[in-house]
DNA sequence: CATGAATGAGACTTCATTCAT
DNA sequence: GATGAATGAAGTCTCATTCAT
């Protein structure tokens, strides 16, 4: 265990770079990269400013440490999933869609989109890195499952890439929403709810009614 | 007439005010409000740096006017329509949709979507009004008319609001898509067929099959 | 009347340029010359900023003129008014005293020491000037006619100069009581007491009791 | 433990403030507030601009506190002096003239009250405490002292305040002076025969005869 | 390792001056 | 003559980064 090869950013001890990404995080998502303060970041991981370049060796670095690390492991569960399922469509809709609204109110990938949307023009390779290991990863994986449910003649006709992006976006919206407009007064939504409706909802649509359970 | 020779500057106090916002809405959409760089504002308003303090009295003036000036209108159109229609639902969910689809792909919208997304926290007022006069008149004007059309009967039960978002969300994460990882390479959506699809399943899915012409 | 010379300062109509120097005056003794800004003085002088430059070629011609054009008259009357007399020392001063304690009321003089005051390191030669034709001249006038006084056996012995500003600084403070602490809420002079009482002391103090009236 | 090489920079953070005020008094009370610059006061003071912010939040802070902090200390003797003495009036003003004189000789008092003055309207907070807490206290315990030597019968009657000025200014006006025209090649005084031959005029003309020790 | 004082490039903002109208 | 929109140099202030301690 101990030969642990040679990871983006420096580390010294070995708590700190994650309580540092941890703090970078909230400040980064809440301000946006370049109104983010290393003063800040430093603050909330509690520690100085010089200390953080013993952990990265500039803003940049550890702006991209924060959006690759943080992230990537909790969406790919998503895709791992889909691959793995072998039920019927409605069956891993519901159980995919479920698991993203899960996540979606657990995890900060809130404020992680704010940040990859935000900062993907200044921030092209890291957009990228974004959409190819996390987001088209996923969206490949569902479209997939429509795909090979539409041969199995559970699903209507339609491009599967729609059909994906119908199941989920409202989820996304949703987090986006509670990251944009819930800190001002609006009326948050409760995910799994939304979630689930909007399930039932698409498949009631998608269906032929000839497959599945 | 034409041959004026090439002045330093010409006189437009009036055309100024609408080229510098449509200059700063490309550049604050593209870099944020805190990157965005004045001097890169006024060069492409072809404008000096110290003429847009003849306009706007800061950056920050000049980021509200932005957002406030340059999508408004255009959403306010959304709501308009929605409220005056009289039709079943079904017309007037494919109309509003198809509306949305077009002004999504042709205006500016989705610049100033990334900018109130990713500034809400820093311009908290600005989020509030967008939420209260733009994004809030829309989801109630689209609710309340799933809401009508549940009490004639045409449309399921299930929370209104949640229906809303379920049609909205995927152009808006379309345009979203176009933002943020179109430029780096991925394949951008057809915004009308998109919606066009999604509505169609939704329909499906949300219809009685009772009402309607 | 006409053949009107060369005037340091440009004049097209007649009234404008004493009107801006009026003006002028006021701005630049309220906030010193690098603060004042030259939107005000126009505005204060009901013109636009630009026809500042049909009148005066820059900020600092104009502060000049200001300094040369609007005090100079006024206090030469002091030196003139010492050296045509020919009473006694008691009478002289008392009438030096009231004469200066009458412009220091209605005039503008105040303002113009604060700036020659304040301004003498950022415009030596406007201090100079200053000094030359103004200061220096009521001075030497008032010394001079203290040493007449001594060489009569009127005034006891004592360093001409120093029984100079002796008489005249009680005035002068008050001025500049006035500008400064006055606007705050401090209590004012009334110059014309100050000076007589102070005329009267210095003079029961200065005086052998031998010569004058 | 010299030879220490040549540091770009040391650490001092305990030193810095009183150095910096030192630097700022003599580029304020040079230049004025606006027309000093900041860049002047950091060099003067051996150290870069930033570093100025991190001792003074803005350029109107660090002047504020070159004028609180630079002569508080040095004028309340004189009021304190006079307070404490007990001794005949005419002691009292020799040596309460004699004091002000050493203090105006060997103080940056001259810098300091040029400043007061030229920016009492910029800064009326600074004139309004500048006034409390150094003048009036000055100027009060100087009129007590007067007033309680005419009721004493050792002075004569008259405004207590109209003889505090009339002791003090030429005093004042030396300084002044010395800032003002001296720098463009006027005669200085010496301060310390100009108050000791004012003192004893006035106290010539103030005293009674009647009382003292 | 860790700190935080110090640096210096860069950005916003002001305003004297110019010049087309 | 007059105006005021426009310019651009200059100044204040911020903050990522360095480095003596």
């Amino acid at each position: 265990m101990l030969p642990s090869g040679s990871p983006r950013w420096r580390r010294r001890k070995d708590a700190r770079p994650a309580e540092i990404i941890a703090a970078a995080l909230a400040v980064f998502s809440e301000k946006g990269f370049a109104a983010a303060r290393l003063d800040d970041i430093a603050a909330r991981a509690g520690i100085s400013k010089g200390a953080l370049y013993l952990y990265f060796e500039t803003k940049e670095d550890l702006f991209q440490a924060v959006v690759t690390e943080a992230v990537a492991p909790n969406i790919d569960i998503v895709g791992g999933m889909i691959d793995r399922y072998d039920g019927d469509f409605a069956s891993l809709a519901r159980m995919a869609v479920a698991q993203l609204a899960r996540v979606a109110t657990e995890s900060e990938l809130g404020g992680v989109i704010k940040m990859v949307i935000g900062e993907s023009r200044n921030f092209p390779e890291l957009a990228r890195v974004w959409h190819d290991t996390v987001v088209a990863r996923a969206f490949s994986a569902l479209s997939g499952a429509v795909a090979r449910a539409q041969a199995r003649g559970e699903v209507k006709p339609g491009e599967p890439r729609n059909y994906a992006v119908g199941l989920i976006s409202p989820l996304l919206m949703g987090v986006i929403w509670r990251e944009t407009f819930v800190p001002v007064g609006a009326e948050p939504f409760d995910l799994a709810k939304l979630g689930s409706q909007h399930v039932e909802t698409m498949l009631a649509g998608m269906l032929t009614g000839k497959g599945g359970a």
